[in-house]
RNA sequence: GGAGGGAUGCCGGAGUGGUUGAACGGGGCGGUCUCGAAAACCGUUGUACGCUUUGCGUACCGAGGGUUCGAAUCCCUCUCCCUCCGCCA
């Protein structure tokens, strides 16, 4: 959400980093219903005041013994003009607010401009691509071969979209996502476990409402299933004043994601990496918004310590103005390597959302002693996706008999095994 | 699922139609007193929005409607919490 004296007092700076990112102006249409409900408002605020004096003044002469029925009469036909001014104040607060509801987040000063995905800068490459002497299979020859990749049966009972996995393989995912929430600890994340069902109005507050409802699953009786825990994560403090001497708060959570995927119809349909259902270690941050920005960094760099020590080579990518999410002001995506695709993958994204998500859910923070009240900023990222980091762990440790070798680092989550072979 | 009880300011807790934005107590803050502190005493202490902005106005007592000139107080709907019974991982 958009702070309304900004968009007033800075019509043309809004457009402009609206323009970045390839929309369309729109401070004129926010200004006209911004002023045609400040104007409302002040007509039936007076009409209230006349009310209330009308009251007073029948009161006062009711408790005298008077006769108050011409104050009654009067107060009777204010009423009618009232209840018309309020019904007409709801109506232009609705408007504006449904209109600014569908308003991007503006991007940062810093991030490059750009129209598409081809657009963005590549900030770092990350470890060494493997180099095999036979031809690198891709994740899901490899677990089908192996017998414990199954998406036949997955479809049966599921549709598509859905994997079973077994023995080995069952247990690497789960190794990974507890290998992930350990280092998240070990990072200075604060482990959170919540609900996969929300309301409507903690998906408004993180933004995937109410633009993006057809990537989402909704339940028969209204609750939505959680596209990522940076909603549950981010929508902990919502409605609520945190003492600013908290911050930054931390949170870590795995939890499984769900997808609707409706625009991708078509795309990645063999295998694990566009799934309907897939787990996540999601890191969210609320920051003061002078170290937004350097949290940014900090959770970008907990995100990568999981590849760095899988030993998985990946790239940094800095998303460019036409490529940034809905609600993000900055975002770096981090992509690991797929030696079966032969390309660089999206595993994580991380990003700032300044105080966009704070004002759609309302969540501020105070410091000690004062009364002011502002918008904290927030912050979420990846550390990392759990499914498609299993993905490449499969292509990047694929040996010459199909077999995968077990990360080191995950050897301790798997009861030292060293391998995973044929069932 | 059945039967009851409840939701008031930072907290506890009054308040069943008229200067109640809300008694009283606690807490916090400021002050008096003190070498300092405690105690005592005095004062103060919500949020949001709007305006012709040292001030004024409006709204808010779980949420949304209704009755009324006037509602924290009456009526309706909903949400959440608690107790008992049933069911259940």
């Amino acid at each position: 959400m958009h702070d309304i004296k900004y968009i007033r007092d800075h019509p043309d700076a809004f457009d402009a980093a609206l323009k970045r990112c390839g929309e369309p102006p729109v401070a004129g249409k926010i200004i006209q219903l911004d002023k045609k409900l400040r104007e409302e408002i002040v007509a039936l605020e007076a009409n209230q005041a006349s009310s209330n004096t009308i009251s007073q003044s029948i009161a006062s002469t009711m408790s005298q013994g008077g006769d108050a029925s011409d104050l009654k009469a009067k107060g009777s036909s204010l009423k009618k003009k009232t209840q018309t001014g309020q019904d007409q104040v709801r109506d232009s607060r609705k408007a504006l607010n449904d209109f600014l509801l569908e308003i991007r987040n503006l991007p940062h000063d810093s991030v490059p401009d750009g129209e598409e995905e081809a657009d963005n800068p590549v900030l770092r490459e990350v470890g060494e691509k493997p180099s095999f002497d036979f031809e690198a299979k891709e994740h899901f020859d490899l677990g089908e071969a192996l017998g414990l990749m199954d998406f036949e049966t997955a479809a049966r009972m599921s549709g598509a979209r859905f994997t079973i996995l077994k023995g080995g393989l069952a247990r690497l995912e789960r190794a990974l996502g507890q290998f992930m929430i350990n280092l998240a600890l070990e990072a200075g994340y604060e482990e959170v476990s919540t609900p996969s069902l929300v309301l409507g109005k903690a998906l408004y507050g993180t933004g995937q409402l109410p633009k993006f409802a057809d990537d989402l699953f909704q339940t028969e009786d209204g609750l939505w299933m959680i596209p990522t825990s940076e909603v549950t994560l981010s929508n902990l403090h919502r409605e609520t004043i945190l003492a600013e001497e908290d911050l930054p708060i931390r949170y870590a959570a795995l939890t499984p994601c769900y997808r609707a995927e409706a625009g991708s119809a078509g795309k990645d349909t063999r295998g694990m990496i566009r799934q309907h259902q897939f787990a996540k270690v999601e890191l969210v941050t609320i920051a003061t918004p002078e170290n937004s920005l350097k949290e940014l960094e900090r959770k970008t760099k907990a995100a990568e310590e999981v590849l760095k020590l899988l030993k998985l080579p990946y790239r940094v990518v800095e998303l460019c103005t036409g490529d940034l999410g809905f609600s993000a002001r900055k975002t770096y995506d981090i992509e690991v390597w797929l030696p079966g695709q032969g390309r660089y993958r999206e595993i994580s994204s991380c990003s700032d959302c300044g105080d966009f998500q704070a004002r759609r859910m309302n969540m501020r923070c105070r410091k000690k002693d004062q009364k002011q009240t502002r918008f904290p900023h927030t912050l979420n990222g990846s550390a990392l996706a759990v499914g498609r980091c299993l993905v490449a762990v499969i292509e990047n440790c694929q040996q010459a008999d199909g077999s995968i070798a077990v990360p080191s680092a995950l050897s301790p989550y798997m009861g030292g095994l060293k391998k995973i072979g044929k069932a």
